[in-house]
DNA sequence: AGAATTAGTGGGTCATGACCCACTATAGGA
DNA sequence: TCCTATAGTGGGTCATGACCCACTAATTCT
C-alpha cells in the first residue's frame, strides 16, 4: 500500500458515542474536573477545599454541619478538610457559644486571598477548555448547565 | 423560635462555584457519567465495554491496537475488556492473516443488539439529566459540547 | 437526673480506574 | 540470520474518593 499514515491520524471517537450528550458531558466534564483538580493539586489542595472556602466566603461563617448539608460532603471528610485548611491558616474554627457542640468555621483573610487566586486559576482553566466558544456561547453553555444542575436530584457524591 | 425548618431547606451551592462553568461541567458531567455507568453496571459492563462496542459497530472490525489508539485505552486494559466481551459472545477475535501479531476484533449480532439496548438506555438517562431543557436547547448543548470536545488536547484518560 | 439526640473526629475500608512491567509471538529490516 | 520493533496479555501497583463505625462532648427532652 501507498503511504500508511506517516505519523498518527486523528483518531476520532465513534459517532455512536459522540451523538450522546450524556457521554460528551461525562467526558468533557471529566477533563474539566481533571484540569481543575490539577491546578489545586499544585498547592496541595483538592476540590473539596475550594468548595469549602467558596461556601464560607459566599454565605459566611458556618458550623460544619451546615457545610455538610450544603456541599453534600461526608462529615468525617469535612473534618479532615477543615483540619487541613485551619492548619494552613485559611480558616478558623471556634466553638459556637450558643451550642458548644458546634464548631463554627470562618474564612480568614489568607483564605479569601487564596480563594481569589483559585477562582482566577479556575477561570483560566475554563478559558482553556471553552476555547472553541465565543463569549456568547459560553454564556449560553453556562446557563444551560446551570439549569441542568438545578434539575438534578442531587444524590450525594463528589464536590 | 417559631418553626425551625421542619424538614430541610434547599441547600444551594455557593455562587462562587456555580458561576464557574468548569465546575458545573465537572459536576454535571460526573452525574451523567455516574448514571450511565450505573446502567451498564446492572449488566456487569463498564463504560469501556460500550466504547469498544460502539467503535466496532461504527468503524468496523479493528485490531486491538486500533481500538487502543482510537479510544485512548490502555492496551492491557483493552485486552481484559475484549476478553470479557468475547466470553459473553458480543465480539469475536481472530488472528489477522496478514499480520499474525494482530488480533482483529469484530462485533457479533448479539453485540450489535446489546449496543442498541445500551444506546437506548443511555438516551433514557440523557432524557433524565437534560430534563430541564427543551429539544432545541438540547441540540444547542450537544453542539457546544461537541465543539468543546473536539478542541480538547485529549491527553489520555477515561472512556 | 437520666435518656435520647446531635456535632464533630479519628481511623479505618472498599471500589474504582489508570497505569506499568515483564513476557510471548510475530514481523521487518540489516 | 540476528536484532529491533510491534501486538497482545497477565498480573500486578497506586492514588483516589466515597463511605462507614465507634467514640466523645454537648444539648435537649421527659
Amino acid at each position: 500500500m501507498a503511504s500508511e499514515t506517516p505519523i498518527d491520524p486523528p483518531p476520532e471517537l465513534p459517532p455512536t458515542l459522540l451523538d450522546l450528550s450524556s457521554y460528551l458531558l461525562s467526558r468533557v466534564g471529566r477533563v474539566a474536573r481533571g484540569r481543575l483538580a490539577e491546578q489545586l493539586a499544585e498547592r496541595g489542595l483538592r476540590l473539596w477545599d475550594m468548595a469549602v472556602l467558596a461556601s464560607l466566603a459566599d454565605v459566611g461563617p458556618q458550623a460544619q454541619r451546615d457545610l455538610v448539608r450544603r456541599l453534600g460532603i461526608d462529615p468525617s471528610d469535612l473534618a479532615k478538610v477543615a483540619d487541613q485548611l485551619a492548619a494552613a491558616g485559611y480558616v478558623e474554627r471556634a466553638r459556637d457559644g450558643a451550642d458548644r457542640r458546634r464548631v463554627s468555621v470562618s474564612i480568614t483573610g489568607a483564605g479569601r486571598a487564596l480563594l481569589a487566586e483559585l477562582d482566577a486559576q479556575a477561570r483560566a482553566v475554563q478559558d482553556e477548555v471553552l476555547a472553541p466558544l465565543d463569549a456568547g456561547e459560553r454564556q449560553q453553555l453556562q446557563s444551560l448547565l446551570l439549569r441542568i444542575h438545578r434539575g438534578l436530584g442531587e444524590r450525594r457524591s463528589g464536590p
